[in-house]
Parts: structure tokens; sequence; C-alpha cells
DNA sequence: CAAAGTTGGTATTTATAAATATCAAGTTTT
DNA sequence: AAAACTTGATATTTATAAATACCAACTTTG
């Protein structure tokens, strides 16, 4: 008899949102203008969040507020997954995706012109969507391995 | 004729190394609190920088001033440096050492007790002198593969 | 051995990141 | 078609991280 929404589908309008959040409407616009977040957007331009939207901005609100991490910090070690190695493009793509080449942005706000990603909604992107925590970020660089 | 001070030799008093930087010497009193730095201890407790120390102090600035990254969020940056791939630790060690298993402060501030680090000087470990910059950190991680 | 410098500590100041308030124009809802 | 909401943008406020100032006890230097 009840239908319960998944956790990955847009349904709150801004203004539910940031009620759940316990902050304003404006800050999750600025949120979003540091590319921490990437509500769906509809085609009228409004945002809707999904529960997943709101998990993640929990995450970001516990950096910033407990862990005393600035935005410019949490961008940085976004900037720092290892995209590439989950979604495993060429050495060509690489090269020409700044994701890869510098270190300011998460992937989905500097991703390459001609790269596989170009034309990829990075919302359903498995960087995007399992490596929101700063946490999760580490976890994975851990998994990695030097080859000599 | 002219003898050429080693890059790592500790020569700078606090005070000097502090004028050098153009910062007051409590602040890099609190850099060392926060395990930013690690400058060289006399038996008597007194201070003593390095050229490679000033450098490395200059690249923190850098980051708080320019980039805008709290210092919080340089202990995080500094904590996912993958220390273990560099020293070769093994299993028993990571598992045992918070450098490894947790995401709050750099290996040299966080090494677990009985581990191979356990009785190292850090300021002569390759993790703590090749990666003091933020940057720096990516580009080992970009050298990381996933094994599959 | 006097002068200059260092130690760790607390209390205070300053600089600014993060968040809020307000706006007119456009969109959604009933 | 009126009420409630959204849009982006600028101007302002607030919270606090980062840095400074000051302290008495100890160490180094010439």
């Amino acid at each position: 008899m009840h239908y319960e929404v998944p956790f990955e589908e847009p349904i709150y309008p801004i203004r539910t949102a940031a009620k759940l959040l316990n902050i304003s409407v404006h800050t999750l616009r600025m949120y979003e203008k540091e590319n921490l977040i990437l509500p769906f957007k509809k085609s009228t331009n409004h945002r809707l969040y999904s529960k997943s939207d709101i998990e993640r901005i929990e995450c970001i609100r516990n950096a910033i507020k407990e862990d005393k991490i600035s935005i410019n910090g949490i961008k940085f070690i976004l900037s720092m997954m290892p995209c590439w190695e989950v979604i495993n493009c060429t050495q060509i793509d690489r090269n020409q995706c700044d994701a890869f080449l510098k270190h300011r942005d998460a992937c989905w706000a500097s991703k390459g012109e001609n790269t596989v990603c170009a034309k990829q909604d990075c919302r359903n992107c498995k960087v995007y969507t399992d490596y929101g925590d700063c946490g999760s970020i580490k976890e994975f660089i851990k998994k990695l391995k030097s080859d000599k």
C-alpha cells in the first residue's frame, strides 16, 4: 500500500530541503555555487533535492561545523578523489581533464570538454553518489596500490 | 671557500624563522601545536628551523592565505597522504596505526605505538620531507592504481 | 653576569568565511 | 488570477579561525 520514495529521487523543493536541514535557502544555493552539491534542475531551472542529497549536505555541514574544515578545504579534499580509477578513463582523457590535472574542484565541476564524462550527468555517477563524505575518499585511496 | 648550509639542516632560531616568514613567533608555535610542522628541538627544548622548514611553512601560509583552506582542512589533507605506500609497512602495522585508520592528523602526529615508525624521527622521513605541500599529495595519489 | 632570546600559557584582537536579509522578476499551485 | 514559491544578485550581519600581545621562568650569547 505504501510507496517508498527512492533514495536518489529528487523530490524536495529548496525550501523544504532547507527546513529539513535547518539552514537557509541561500546557504543551499551557496553550496551549489561552490560545487559541493549538484541538485536536480527542472526544465524551469527550479531545484529539487533527493534524500541522498539531504544526507550529503548533512556531511558537508558536519565537515564545516564539527571538523572546522573551510569550504575551500572541502573543495580541495573532493578534488583529491581518484575519479579516474572509478570510471577508468583513458590516459588521453586524463590529460585533458582538470579533475585529474588540478586540485581545486571536485571532478563534476572541472571535467574536460571532450572526455568520456563530458556529456554524462554527474548526479548519476558513482563518484558523485558514493564519495560525498570526505572520510570515504581516504577509504578509497587506502585500496589503491603502488606498482613496483 | 664558501660552505653552503644543507637544505635540511636546522639553523634558524624561532625569532629568525619568524622574521624570514614575516609572521609572529607565536604563529610558528601554533602551527607546530597543530602538527603542521615538526621543527628540530635542541636538548634544552629550543626550536631550530631549516631552509626546508621555511619553504614548508611558506606552503602552509599559501594554503591558508591564498587558497583559503583552514588549518583543520590542511590537517585533513595531510592525513590523506598514503604514507604506508611510501614506507611499505606491514598490514599488522597499518591496522594499529591511526595514520592509516583515521583522517584527522598527518602521520607524524598519529603514528602507532608499536609500528616501524614508532621510534623513527619523522623529520628525516620521506613522507614528511617530500609531501608538505598539499598539491604534492594529489600527485602521489595519481601514481597509485586499483588492483583489478 | 648582563642582555637578548626562548619557553609555555592565557587573554585579546582582527580579519574574514559563512550565513542571513532583502530585492524585483519569473514560476508553480490551487 | 491570486497566493505562495522560486530565481539570481547584492548588501549586511554574525560567528569564529587565525593571529597578536603579554606574562614569569628559563636558556643562550658575548
